[in-house]
RNA sequence: GGCUGAGUGGCAGAGUGGUCAUGCAGCGGAUUGCAAAUCCGUCUACGCCGGUUCGAUUCCGACCUCAGCCUCCA
């Protein structure tokens, strides 16, 4: 298996440091708003990487932390006059119930910043005994980037170029424009006693900290949003590195960003649509989809056209299936399956992939090579990335409807009625009207269904 | 400005030094009361300019355009 590593830009042999086992860290969310679709990419393109790891015959330990101290959790929380622990556990069930209507498995653990404050003070500690922690008086107290020779070895910069860059706020308690915080002194919002004084953690810090606890010294993949590399991710590697003089993170993965208007989708542009939103008129394969026919590592731009393409794909995939019984028992067809592992173990290769399963598809839709097994095993490989789990029916039927299913059952018995009796126009108006509802008819074997448009 | 990535047919999107990606849409046909679904057939491509080569969309160089990061961000 080959995967892009973000770290020495190049694609490398995946060697886990148990062999087949992984240990995965992924950075999660900060709960103080709803998820929206580039969260959700990010998080489906983990999701199928795991799926696809734990497939093809590993045992995963899958971390995905949740930043539930943050600046702007605090700041929103008392806007809304409410503790920020609170207010950020409102958001986080709220990304629990997204992430549940997507079918995002559940990480093997989830944790929070709050629950690691003693993890992450030792960390900070360890780091001023070796020198690499410093502050000034009273001052934050800082990590110094100077004394970290591999500083910049992720993002590709040098220190110089770091301080060419264009600050708006310089802290003159800073030995470098970069140095970035590890524990912030304050007595407002949500604190801690610690050896410097009340505060809570910097930024970064916390992923340090928590990876390192559940994943060890050393582990196999971190990932994230690319927009994590620089500096979240430089950071985690000075602060880990520092702390413990071992590799930490073997491989890094980032997904590239979800681009709406050829700008990225975030929370700060306020250009974000949220998946709430989007899975009201779509279902959430036909998300996971769209995702999936893009690699990983590139960017995605949005468009209600490019959703409703992957609707039709997806529609033809569930269509192919509609009549077919998958039997209990079946022999799979290894070839095929041989041949879509090689195509997505090549850093999870999923456009080529999904590519390869349309074409065996047409295949079988065409009547040439319908063997039950090959189709069973089809099932079984778009089961693997999350896809045609659901019944044929409610996928179907998904969505909202201005007609109660009585209504439209009513309709389609009063059409084929007109259609016994020969009034085709009234048998036509009525399948319009229907049509303006969004749901559309079928004719097959006699029989008549019905489908959200 | 620095670093990184990208520009493929109407659209999405892989890939490759010389035979086909794949799918959606379109078009023609079968089927249907007419449609839909399904089936058969089918068109359109590699940003621009040079170079290497017998041959380049693929390798090299310049240019143009776009995006990401450099500040919070998945």
């Amino acid at each position: 298996m080959k995967i892009f590593n973000s770290l020495t830009s190049k694609k490398e042999t995946f060697k886990p440091k148990i062999k087949n086992e992984v240990s995965i860290y992924i950075c999660g969310l900060t709960p103080y708003d709803d998820v929206h679709i580039g969260h959700a990419r990010t998080f489906i393109n983990f999701d199928v990487i795991v799926k696809f790891l734990r497939f093809i015959g590993f045992k995963v330990k899958y971390v995905r932390n949740i930043t539930d101290i943050d600046d702007k959790i605090i700041n929103r929380a008392r806007e809304e006059d409410v503790p920020a622990l609170d207010f950020s556990r409102k958001y986080i069930e709220e990304m629990h119930k997204d992430f549940l209507s997507l079918s995002i498995e559940s990480p093997d653990i989830e944790p929070k910043v709050s629950d690691h404050i003693d993890e992450i003070i030792s960390m900070i500690q360890s780091l001023e005994e070796k020198g690499y922690a410093y502050r000034k008086d009273e001052s934050d107290v800082f990590f110094d980037i100077q004394k970290f020779k591999d500083y910049g070895k992720l993002a590709n910069r040098t220190l110089d170029q770091l301080s060419a860059a264009e600050r708006t706020i310089a802290d003159l308690n800073k030995n470098h424009e970069a140095d970035f915080v590890l524990w912030k002194i304050d007595t407002d919002g949500i604190t801690w006693p610690s050896p410097w004084g009340e505060g809570r953690p910097g930024w970064h810090i916390e992923c340090s900290a928590m990876s390192i606890k559940y994943l060890g010294e050393e582990f196999d993949i971190h990932g994230g949003g690319l927009d994590l590399k620089f500096p979240h991710h430089e950071n985690e590697i000075a602060q880990a590195k520092c702390a413990t003089d071992k590799k930490f993170a073997s491989l890094w993965m980032h997904t590239g960003p979800l681009r709406i208007e050829d700008k990225k989708m975030s929370k700060s542009l306020k250009n974000f649509i949220t998946v709430k939103d989007i899975l009201k008129d779509f279902h959430p394969e036909v998300l996971r989809l769209f995702f999936l026919l893009t690699h990983y590592r590139s960017p995605i731009a949005y468009s209600k056209e490019g959703l409703e393409n992957a609707k039709r794909v997806l529609d033809k995939f569930y269509t192919l299936f509609s009549n077919i019984k998958i039997p209990s028992k079946f022999n799979e067809d290894k070839s095929f399956r041989e041949e879509f592992i090689s195509v997505f173990q090549d850093d999870f290769n999923s456009p080529k992939a999904i590519s390869l399963l349309q074409a065996y598809a047409g295949k079988a839709e065409s009547g040439r090579d319908v063997s039950t097994d090959r189709l069973c095993t089809l099932k079984v490989l778009l089961n693997s990335l999350g896809l045609l789990l659901d019944e044929t029916e409610n996928y179907f039927k998904y969505g909202e409807f201005d007609l109660s299913i009585e209504e439209i059952e009513k309709l389609i018995s009063d059409r084929n009625d007109a259609r016994e009796n020969k009034k085709f126009d009234l048998a036509d108006k009525i399948r319009n009207q229907l049509a303006n509802k969004g749901i559309v008819l079928e004719d097959l074997d006699g029989k008549t269904i019905w489908k959200k448009s």
